[in-house]
DNA sequence: CCGGATCCCTGTCGATACTG
DNA sequence: CAGTATCGACAGGGATCCGG
């Protein structure tokens, strides 16, 4: 499901110059695959504060369909990410958690998001130069 | 562009309790937008070497198809993420290289690749036990 | 050697409706 | 309230050809 990798996703022989950017990046493609759809970092996000219940996610976040809702956390249940705990009661109540694998990931998480923060300003000037000197030559 | 946001993008009235989770989601949210598609954090990565050749990007990255390489680099230059300089030869020679703006990406992404690596293993783990589960009941 | 344009297929997402 | 199934719309991405 992943980007690009052998059967195995270990033993990839290049050419002969480098070995850790390469891992690296297959890393970060790993990564990617999990988190970087369009919904999962909210919800790690919403989550972040403490258990949640369904519906509360929902508004919480806002935007989000019920459906892709429930997609994004059966993954990040399957991936480990998240606890999912139902009551049996009528109605049914269903509370999401964080597990601490998530919790270790909102660090190096929250460090990407101060960068966005810290360089959004530039990126979009780059844009606006960008499209104008495309647009008008 | 982004997933969703309001026309300022500053002033977003929630109920009341918390303010700042919310901002860092949105902040994630522009940054995936920007990286989280499939090609874009291998190029930043086989860049990270130095300056390189379209076909030698190519070459270096595997898999990738000419029209995404080009598509990928065209967004990265207009993000100011890319250099690209075009020699006027014949052949043409095209270099790309990382600005500095991309170099201090490189930090927060090389973290979560971290991450990634020190955590494969468990989430692979969740992953089995979890389709065991769903599987078998 | 490099970039753009076109065609087409596939996966992903949203809306809706239905079960427990 | 929570979850599932189905369907249709749409964009992402690969193959290929052509032009500078």
């Amino acid at each position: 499901m992943a980007t690009n990798e052998t059967t195995n996703g270990e033993t990839e022989l290049l050419h002969d110059d480098e070995v850790h950017p390469a891992a690296d990046c297959r890393a970060m493609g790993q990564v990617l695959d999990r988190i970087g759809d369009k919904w999962t970092i909210m919800v790690v996000g919403a989550l972040s504060h403490g258990p949640m219940r369904f519906n509360a996610l929902m508004r919480r976040i806002g935007g989000v369909s019920h459906r892709m809702l429930t997609l994004t956390l059966r993954r990040l249940e399957r991936d480990g990410l998240v606890k999912r705990t139902a009551f049996p009661t009528i109605p049914p109540r269903v509370d999401y958690e964080l597990t601490p694998l998530a919790h270790s990931l909102i660090g190096p998480l929250a460090a990407l998001a101060q960068w966005g923060e810290d360089h959004r300003v530039e990126i979009e000037q780059a844009r606006a130069e960008f499209d104008q000197r495309t647009t008008e030559k």
